[in-house]
DNA sequence: TAGATTGTTAATCGATTAACAATC
DNA sequence: TAGATTGTTAATCGATTAACAATC
């Protein structure tokens, strides 16, 4: 039943918090691993992810913050904290159908397991890739077929399905992982995917990603072409605050 | 000079004018392309992209809409208007950095030239790599080491660069595409870059997709667990509206 | 003509931001 | 204490939606 009830976080800053902990992860590593890294200010945090620094503690706020005033956050409880809002806690499989570059790609992507996520397979149904390895050593992995797929998903309302193959095969990739009960999909093939209402998908495609970053670019980035002349000091500093899209 | 004022076109619009024309694209290659798909209604159309009819209409009149009212809207016509809305005409040029499977993936990506985008050369730093060839035929091409960076873009400001390699070297791989004039980049590695202020970056990265997606699936889809008993007739038509995301 | 569907207006809704009192 | 920075309120802004007259 659905404990659901108490998760009034707002979708818009659903999506800023990954980008948050994606921030706070670079920030913990960095070069100055040693000094003052502890603690975050929102302004900085801010300036990280290229949002407003009154954002950031709103967003925050959601997680019943724990920020210390005239001090900041403390990164590491911090993003720990926002790890669990993001429902990492709460473990999801993930299969990823087609075995080409871009499924290869997506399997040899290291932080499956510490952003609670765990790869259970790889498919394709080409004879000549089934078999195969992927990865080694730990991660190692052999490309299993799609017609084994049902036997793969064991709990397929906490899977997630990965669509990686071209356009043509994607919509019968989809069609197959929601016959093994799989509700949420991730699609980088560049089709839209229909599907029934209960499946949620979310879909990357390459040359949207182009498109948006060529208009913004246009839009707000260059202005006239002579601006080349006022970016000697910027280009000197190369940590100013980023473009950011308009949400998500 | 700024002929850039006159396009009041709100990001979100642009965002969605990207996934409209990726529906209208699978609507025109429809098995039934035969049939009716002329043309297209607002209803329609919204029905496939996830989102309100009403917003359809509204994102569409920002491109001085071509619609019969009674009828619905051209679908080759319209498609062809909104990939010029997007910038389409004005081509740009794309590097991609990094040729591993994701690089290797990214370029072989079909419909580069389709959407205005050039794809001018693939890189890398690894010896076994630089030389090799990637795809065949029209399509060959083969990898460039880094180094030959500024060489190999030629109009810097009308180039977008794509990020695909580790987190390591990633930030980097930015510094030298800025340095050889880049803009806009497209980044891949799961680390937030640092770039100046005149430069647009936007950020795919697979961690925080399938984050935002496994929250909305827990938000919005599941809710209880035995609705897997009212999913078979949904199943059965798979072509329902789907979840969107916020925007983008 | 009757039915369908656009384009647009006006109302609602939600998200962003500035500002500031609370407090470490 | 003085300075910094949070958490939150209230004001603004923009985006979404419903509704409907115009018209194919």
């Amino acid at each position: 039943m659905g404990d659901q009830t108490l998760r009034p976080i707002p979708d818009a800053t659903v999506a800023r918090l990954a980008v948050y902990l994606r921030a706070l992860r670079t920030v913990a590593e960095g070069p100055d691993d040693a000094t003052g890294t502890a603690t975050i200010s929102s302004e900085r945090l801010a300036e990280l992810s290229g949002v407003n620094a009154a954002m950031v503690r709103k967003d925050l706020s959601h997680l019943g913050s724990h920020g210390k005033k005239g001090v900041g956050y403390p990164v590491d409880a911090l993003a720990a904290t926002m790890a669990r809002a993001l429902g990492i806690t709460d473990h999801r499989d993930v299969v990823i159908v087609g075995a080409g570059h871009l499924g290869r790609a997506l399997a040899g992507y290291g932080g499956f397991l510490a952003r609670g996520f765990t790869l259970v397979a790889v498919l394709d149904d080409d004879p000549a890739k089934v078999g195969t390895a992927i990865g080694d050593g730990d991660r190692r992995l052999v490309v299993s077929h799609v017609d084994d797929l049902p036997d793969l998903v064991v709990d397929p309302g906490r899977t997630i399905g990965v669509v990686a193959v071209p356009a043509r095969p994607a919509q019968l990739v989809a069609d197959r992982l929601i016959g093994a009960g799989v509700r949420a999909l991730l699609n980088f093939a560049p089709v839209s995917l229909a599907v029934p209402a209960n499946v949620t998908v979310r879909e990357v495609d390459l040359a949207v990603e182009l498109q948006v970053l060529a208009f913004h670019q246009d839009a707000h980035g260059v202005g006239d072409l002579m601006s080349e002349d006022d970016s000697p000091s910027a280009l000197g500093t190369a940590e100013d605050a980023r473009e950011r899209m308009a949400s998500t």
